[in-house]
DNA sequence: TTCCGTATAGTAGGTTCCGACTAGTAGAGA
DNA sequence: TCTCTACTAGTCGGAACCTACTATACGGAA
């Protein structure tokens, strides 16, 4: 298993646009952003004309021709390759199939919960149910409008239904971590390292590794 | 809200490891993973000392000294400074209270799932649920072994428990999906782009936007 | 006592990535 | 017809990031 030359998942998302027909960058861009999909990729100007680049060095897509509307300067427009409609179906694949370890910035932060103190922890997570609570509201939204409306058919949304049922169980999470923080059922021990290790509230001892 | 300086997690577990003691980088990197934090954060040690030194130019961190074990090498050791303290806790503070919107690659690649075909599509996704059932014990097995075991206060790795709701939840979406497809609950017409907008099997035409 | 593997500690270099900026065009309104 | 704004389309410079590599020290085996 060679390692992947490249790991943006921009690339992912031009690769597919350009499955169905050749399009210039631009279009890309706009394409995806009206198909909703732009929250599933993490879309902007910059990498996207890079991104183009680099498929183009691998030989995955290649430039088919230039069009100039009015007088509006010139896009080329780019085509997949037969190799890059392999990569393609390849690397999705392996996406699928192999969960790779994510970072969220969010758990970052929950590991560090304890230098908050209670109140305030509780206070920032509570206001973070609010927004989660909204952000599961507009997807919901945006599935009923679509899908639920008989607009389409529910594969083309199927990420959709994956964010949701995710962030149904970061909501959960959260909710319930308040509540808990809230009803003194999650313990708040002040920690302090001495020479021996971790000792912290409640306990006489505590050796760490 | 003026926008970040830094915004690698790095820096936020760098800044956490300080407010307990002074260190040199590469015992925060040997500590982070003793505390098995490094699930939370992306570690590596070209980007440790990078972000050693962006927070000495923020003013976050400062060195305070210089050590030599035996004819090693000299290592510096750095300490948070008032600011880095305060600018610690605002940031763990927002970083709780807003979401930001994160973008797995695995969404990525289930938005074209409809490009692998049912069947090879329910076969990847099925080895994803192998993985992540591992991957969920593991946790399960880690947290039994530390907070199950009484060795630590739950607080101590609330982390784990946010991750291990969270892979559940993966994990159910993933097995439903594969159960979904295979029993031919998840409907998958052939799609096709038309001057017209798209259309798919199983209905005259559809308009998209 | 020499060799080998592992731990220690970090550097170098290139690639990727992104935000900020540029600049032309079309259309609305005064 | 002049200006103002929003859209179109993309460029550029620099920061962030990661991989691969270096090089020394130490402990144990042969």
């Amino acid at each position: 298993m060679a390692k992947r030359k490249i790991t943006n998942t921009v690339a992912l998302a031009v690769l597919g646009l350009l499955q169905e027909r050749p399009m210039h960058p631009y279009e890309m861009a706009t394409t995806l952003r009206e198909r909703l999909k732009d929250s599933s990729f993490k879309l902007n100007s910059g990498s996207l004309y890079d991104t183009v680049e680099a498929l183009v060095r691998h030989g995955w897509i290649e430039p088919v021709r230039t069009v100039r509307e009015g007088r509006r300067p010139e896009r080329t427009v780019y085509a997949h390759t037969d190799l890059g409609h392999r990569e393609f179906l390849a690397w999705l694949d392996e996406l699928l199939r192999r969960p790779v370890p994510e970072h969220p910035k969010f758990a970052a932060a929950v590991s560090y919960l304890g230098a908050l103190g209670p109140e305030a922890a509780a206070d920032a997570l509570a206001e973070r149910v609010e927004h989660l609570t909204r952000h599961v509201e507009e997807i919901e939204r945006v599935l009923a409008s679509t899908v639920g409306a008989g607009g389409l058919p529910r594969l083309f949304m199927i990420e959709a239904e994956y964010l949701l049922h995710v962030a149904r169980a970061e909501l959960e999470w959260t909710r319930r971590t308040v509540a808990e923080i809230r009803g003194g059922s999650l313990a708040w021990p002040e920690a302090e390292r001495t020479d021996q290790g971790w000792t912290w509230s409640g306990q006489e001892r505590g050796g760490n590794g």
